[in-house]
DNA sequence: CGATCTGTTGAAGTGAGTCAATAGTGGTGG
DNA sequence: CCACCACTATTGACTCACTTCAACAGATCG
């Protein structure tokens, strides 16, 4: 049965039965995909973990024992070269899944920005499960086409935008994000820090920070308290975004 | 029942019974998990086609009608901003599937880099049949989950790499690439110009072009006849890729 | 209220891009 | 078979977008 491990056990009771019957993410999650008797065989897998801001989910080159469905809370996903530069490879948010391109060990290492909430299942059993569901089968590699398309579009980001337009690209991403989430699009919030924003899109925190500045300045943006930014002229972002 | 259409249609004579059990690359391929009876159905759907050097596979924006798996030759996968820049997304090989990261419109562009013979297959017949095909459904789940992890080297390259540490990645990529078909991993071959290195890389020909001539002089690698490329130091190549 | 961390701004440097000329390479036809 | 053309690759000189290095400004917190 699920269970909570950590801290937090006793802030809401679980309800008796099956925890995820309640989940607020599940329509975005892997596990949307599923009839009650089948969620009910997959949340006996499950088990909820606490992680805090700033702390390890798994690490790059660690044996691949457990895969992660995201509940609440923000986590970034990167891969170091050896000197230590690092490269964000995603953001995953509520009803993402972590694991997908998984094999015997983790080919990158995954930490939480905020403090977070995850569903985790060890990954043979949800491996042997997933043979048996197909409805399970079916929903991941929809997820994980979805992924190789963000992945392109990050890919044509890196390789062929300028800092603007890599600037402006990110903030319609989020807004996207959020919406698909059934959160407000406008204005958004960014829970990671420069640092993080420079190393997922292949620039420096000054850059960062100047092209802030720059949007800023232009009245395309505006910096609210909360680390909120209001999208001002999104259709003047979109330009940009695109190379005019 | 497959046939072939386009050019080449009398190179060689197909079986009367199915021609993908003759297949070179099926090992390799989508159709490498299905037993004899599923192979069947699979090739009942299947139209043989040849695209010559620079000829279209498919476009992005188009409706994703159908779905390609690479018999012989080489494919590059690019996507445009309005004003032209191009990233080419990755270099398909025989075996390589086309059509993972779809959905009702394809998100790139696909062209023939040499003279390529494809399988082309309905999408919608195809999903059908993968749905009643759980095991060609685990193959493509498996494929993604590949490209997925290639995608993200890809990031990391892309945002974080220098030229030099760049150029050096792709010819250990190609190089592995080429065993994983069990051809030779040294020299390798580059069907592509310094153009479409540039673009996959995020680089321009001439820095591609500069590059090369630095690792040629020392000594790390050696410009053959015929587009072939020996990696004369492998280990110093890797060095390189990795950032020292 | 100082200490620490994160973000912003300034000044100077540089890796790769741009522009331009030259050198191969392969194809075609007289 | 060679002369010509078109195209791709290489090399050089210069420029610039972004980085690097450095100082400073806010926030957060014991």
């Amino acid at each position: 049965m699920a269970t909570h491990i950590t801290a937090g056990r006793g802030t809401r009771p679980l309800p008796d039965e099956n925890p995820c019957v309640a989940c607020e993410v599940r329509e975005f999650a892997v596990c949307g995909a599923l009839d009650p008797e089948e969620l009910a065989q997959l949340s006996a897998l499950m088990t909820q973990v606490m992680v805090e801001a700033q702390g390890t989910v798994l690490c790059e080159g660690d044996p691949a024992t457990f895969l992660f469905n995201i509940v609440e809370g923000t986590i970034r996903v990167h891969k170091l070269l050896p000197d230590g530069r690092r490269q964000i490879t995603g953001f995953l948010y509520p009803g993402d899944f972590l694991g997908l391109a998984v094999h015997d060990s983790y080919a990158y290492s995954a930490e939480a920005i905020t403090d977070s909430r995850l569903c985790r299942f060890p990954r043979d059993d949800f491996y042997t499960l997933m043979r048996q569901m197909p409805r399970l089968e079916q929903r991941l590699l929809g997820m994980a086409s979805n992924e190789l398309i963000e992945a392109q579009d990050q890919i044509l980001l890196l390789g062929r935008k300028t800092a603007q337009e890599k600037i402006a690209s990110f903030f319609l991403m989020i807004s996207r994000r959020a919406a698909r989430r059934g959160q407000p699009e406008n204005p958004i919030h960014l829970p990671m820090g420069r640092t993080d924003i420079a190393d997922f899109l292949g620039l420096t925190t000054e850059t960062v920070s100047r092209t802030f500045t720059q949007l800023k300045t232009s009245h395309v943006i505006r910096l609210l308290e909360n680390s909120q930014v209001l999208l001002a002229d999104q259709g003047a972002l979109s330009s940009i975004a695109q190379g005019q």
